[in-house]
DNA sequence: CGATTTTGACCGGCGC
DNA sequence: GCGCCGGTCAAAATCG
């Protein structure tokens, strides 16, 4: 029982950095800044963080609004994505102030040069653009927050409890993989999902999430895991919100359709019996993720492993 | 047969 | 104005 994810939460410059691993999955999250303690990647500036080679720049004000999670300041500085990747891949910081990925905004925190931090890849592509285009959210059309998750998965479009639709796809300059463009089918909500495999570490899947969703997860009962969530208003809308608690099973229903590798049975993140990796790794991830915000003792970061049991089926975390 | 995926065309923004 | 590029549309194909 004992084998679910893997927490790493390290330090750089003071800033928390942290990433989940699974046996086979591992996320990132590069993200959230701002707020709390946290520094967000301001649309204005050059974000220099993973979000902004993530397209992020688009993170404004309203971001916020959708992350309100509490963070302990302690922690809130930088985000970082800490991987076994080898850095190349992920541009891991291994120094002090590598750091990276998101450094984003406020003050010197994203003046950083960052190392580059997240994917090379990524950020060849995500930067560009980014660079190219300074801000015009305020006039033109403004995008929804975007939320991005890194996570090692050997399968591309990872199950997060809501039900996407495809509406196109699109080769990415400088990669062999394509990105995906996902929209979610509920009617009236708004939310989309890009979904691109790094290039510099083809098992590394960017997830980029936009807008929040208007609805609970189609698969999910009620999101009674959210607890300390809920009162930071980051349980119920947040576009990433990925209501697990149920993933697996509606994995199951539905995984007919989610075009799962032959491979991904042999891979149980968490040595669940699922064949779902896909899902595991965004549960494992979302739950994480909140795990991690959404407490307010830094302690919790390293404490992970109650999350799972209480958001996942016990058969799912019953080790085998 | 309805829902979803595929995929080429189209659109808008931006740099030159 | 032109071309590039990211993102979206939509008709056709596919799936269950």
């Amino acid at each position: 029982m004992e084998r679910r994810e893997v927490v790493k939460v390290e330090k750089f410059d003071g800033s928390p950095a942290f990433s989940t691993t699974n046996d086979h999955v591992q996320t990132s999250y590069p993200f959230m800044q701002g707020q709390h303690g946290f520094d967000l990647v301001d649309g204005d500036k050059n974000a220099l963080g993973f979000m902004e080679l993530l397209g992020m720049q688009d993170f404004s004000p309203s971001l916020l609004d959708m992350i309100q999670v509490p963070i302990p300041p302690a922690q809130a500085p930088n985000v970082q994505v800490v991987t076994e990747s080898p850095p190349e891949l992920l541009n891991q910081p291994a120094t002090p102030n590598s750091s990276s990925i998101s450094s984003a905004s406020s003050e010197g925190l994203n003046d950083e040069p960052v190392n580059k931090s997240v994917d090379d890849e990524v950020e060849e592509q995500e930067k560009n653009k980014k660079e190219l285009k300074p801000k015009k959210t305020n006039q033109k059309r403004q995008r929804e927050p975007r939320f991005a998750f890194m996570t090692k998965s050997e399968v591309d479009h990872l199950e997060d409890g809501y039900r996407w639709r495809k509406y196109g796809q699109k080769a990415v300059k400088n990669s062999p993989f394509p990105r995906s463009y996902y929209r979610c089918t509920t009617a009236s909500c708004i939310v989309k999902k890009r979904v691109e495999r790094s290039f510099s570490d083809p098992s590394v899947v960017v997830t980029t999430y936009e807008g929040q969703h208007t609805h609970p997860s189609p698969v999910m009962p009620r999101p009674n895991f959210i607890g300390p969530a809920s009162d930071s208003g980051f349980s119920s809308t947040a576009a990433f919100a990925m209501p697990m608690q149920r993933r697996l099973s509606f994995y199951q229903q539905h995984q007919s359709r989610q075009q799962q590798p032959p491979f991904v049975n042999s891979f149980s993140p968490l040595g669940f019996g699922y064949n779902g990796s896909t899902t595991n790794a965004a549960a494992i991830n979302y739950l994480q993720y909140e795990k991690r915000f959404c407490s307010s003792s830094g302690s919790t970061l390293l404490k992970d492993h109650g999350l799972l049991q209480d958001l996942v089926p016990s058969h799912m975390l019953k080790e085998e």
